[in-house]
DNA sequence: ATGCTGACGTCGC
DNA sequence: CGCGACGCCAGCA
């Protein structure tokens, strides 16, 4: 493994962590938590972190995190297209259309709740 | 081996 | 102010 594959693996370990710190019955986006990482532009890579969770940690609640639109764009990466929205619901976040009701309300910024890491 | 594809968001024109 | 291009780089075909 070269240096530059290990720098990328601490970032999705980053990533996994401030994941780890979101409650339940919030959510936040990827953009958000590429900002908050210091990587604005690698909001790409927060959901390919995503992605690699599962193996990584199934505990990891992958679900808190939709796009910046509160659109559930990775419901189709679990086990079941509707798990995802079932999880959400069942913590309280109300969804329609694969969007989360009430998005701004239940948003979770890592930059304004953690401030900084 | 190598090339393409994405759980996105920002920047440029 | 709308649309297109690019950055990011691990996994898979």
């Amino acid at each position: 493994m070269n240096e530059r594959s290990s720098q990328s693996q601490l970032f999705f370990e980053r990533v996994w962590d401030v994941v780890r710190c979101i409650p339940e019955g919030k959510v936040t986006s990827y953009g958000a938590i590429a900002r908050f990482l210091g990587a604005a532009r690698s909001a790409r890579m927060v959901g390919y972190a995503m992605n690699a969770s599962h193996k990584h940690d199934p505990s990891i609640p992958a679900h808190r995190v939709v796009n910046r639109l509160g659109l559930l764009s990775g419901k189709n990466h679990f086990s079941n297209p509707q798990r995802m929205q079932h999880l959400l619901e069942k913590e309280g976040v109300l969804i329609k259309d694969d969007k989360v009701q009430e998005f701004e309300k239940l948003f979770w910024d890592p930059l304004t709740e953690l401030e900084s890491f």
